[in-house]
DNA sequence: ATGTTTGTACAGTATAAACTGTACGTAAAA
DNA sequence: TTTTACGTACAGTTTATACTGTACAAACAT
C-alpha cells in the first residue's frame, strides 16, 4: 500500500526542521572561527548534504548571489572546511565539507594560531633586540629609562616563553598526541 | 654631569617604538579572541602601562572617545583580559590588563568555547531526540526517509561525541592538567 | 574556429559594526 | 543640600564589511 502523502510530507518536514535546527546554531556559533554566519550556514548545508553541490545549488538552498557562495566557499576552503570534488564527466565545480571536526580544530590552530604566533614573535623578537641593544650600547640612559627597559624586557621574555608553549601545545594537536593525553571515545 | 636633552629624548622615542611595534601586532591579530583591532592596542597600551589606567588616560593615550574606552574595557573585562583595581582616594574607576596569557587563553576556551558547546549540544540533542522518535514511532516512513535519518542521527552522533572530546580538553586547561602534558619551561 | 557555460574580479549597494557626542543617573565632594 | 565629576545609555554618524549584479576570462562543447 503506498504512503499517503501528508504523512510522508509531514515527516519530510520534520527532518527538515532537524536539520534546519542545528544547522542555523552551528551559523550562529562559527564565530569562533572567525566567519559570518552565512557562511557557516553554508558549511552547515554541505555537511548535511551527502552529495557534493555546485555553486548553483548553494545559491538555490540558500537563497543567495552565486558569487557570495563562491567567495564564501573559498573562505571555507582557506580553513580546510571544504574540499573541491572531482567527478568525471561534471562541468560545474563540486565541493563537499570536510567532516572531521577535530582535524578542522586543530587546521584551525596550525593554521590560523600559527601564524599569529609568527607574527607576534617576529615583532617581540625584534623590539626586545632593539631594548638589549639599547641597554648594552647606550650609556645616556637615564635611571628611569634604564628601570623602563629592564621591566619591558622581562614582558617581552614573558610573551615569547608563552608562545613557544603554545607552539608547543599546537604541535600537539598537528601530530595528534594530544589524544593520548584526552581520549577520544568511541562514540556509543 | 646631565644627559643631553636630546639623548634622552632620543632613546625615549627607541623605547616607545619598541612598544608600540608590539602592541600594534598584537592588535592585528587579537581577532582570534574576537575583538577589534582597537580593543587589541587597548590591551596592549594596558599591557605595558606599569600603573592602572583611567578611562580619560586610555582616551589621551589612543586618542578616541571616552564612550569607546568605556565599551572596550568592558569588553576586555568580559574576557578576563582586564581588571578593575581599587585604589583608596582615586575617584575615577583604575583598569589594569591582566598579564597571564595563559589564563586568557584557559579562559577564552572555558567561557566562549564551552559556551558554543552548550548551545550546540542542545541543538543535536534535540534534533537527534525528534529524529529518533521519528524512527521508532512513526511507520509512514519511506526507505528513502528512513535512510535518510539514520544518516543524519549517525552524523549528529558523531559531532556530539565531538563536543564531548573538546569539553574534556578544555577541563584539562580549567584544572592546568595541560601542563602536565605539554610542560611550561622556564623563561630562560 | 565559434558558441556556451562556469567561476570570479570588480564596482556598486546594502547592511552591520564601530565610534562619537550629548545627556543623564549616580556618587563623591563641598 | 548643592555642586561637581564620573561612567555609561542612547541616538546619530561614520566607517567597514557583507552581499549583489554585471561583465569578462578561461574552459569546455560543438
Amino acid at each position: 500500500m503506498a504512503l499517503s502523502y501528508n504523512i510522508v510530507e509531514n515527516n519530510q518536514a520534520i527532518i527538515e526542521r532537524a536539520r534546519e535546527r542545528v544547522i542555523e546554531t552551528i551559523s550562529q556559533n562559527m564565530h569562533l572561527y572567525g566567519v559570518t554566519p552565512s557562511i557557516g550556514r553554508l558549511y552547515g548545508t554541505l555537511f548535511f548534504n551527502d552529495e557534493p553541490m555546485t555553486l548553483d545549488e548553494m545559491k538555490e538552498a540558500l537563497q543567495m548571489s552565486k558569487t557570495s557562495m563562491s567567495t564564501s566557499v573559498r573562505t571555507l576552503m582557506d580553513l580546510n572546511m571544504v574540499e573541491k570534488v572531482w567527478v568525471k564527466g561534471v562541468r560545474k565545480d563540486l565541493y563537499a565539507a570536510k567532516k572531521d571536526w577535530y582535524q578542522i580544530f586543530f587546521d584551525f590552530f596550525t593554521n590560523q594560531w600559527a601564524k599569529v604566533i609568527q607574527i607576534n614573535t617576529k615583532a617581540i623578537h625584534q623590539s626586545m633586540k632593539e631594548l638589549e641593544d639599547l641597554l648594552s650600547n647606550e650609556n645616556g640612559l637615564t635611571d628611569e629609562q634604564r628601570a623602563q627597559i629592564q621591566l619591558d624586557i622581562e614582558k617581552l621574555r614573558y610573551t615569547d616563553a608563552y608562545y613557544r608553549w603554545l607552539e608547543k601545545l599546537i604541535s600537539t594537536f598537528e601530530n595528534k598526541a594530544i589524544f593520548d593525553f584526552v581520549n577520544r571515545e568511541q562514540e556509543r
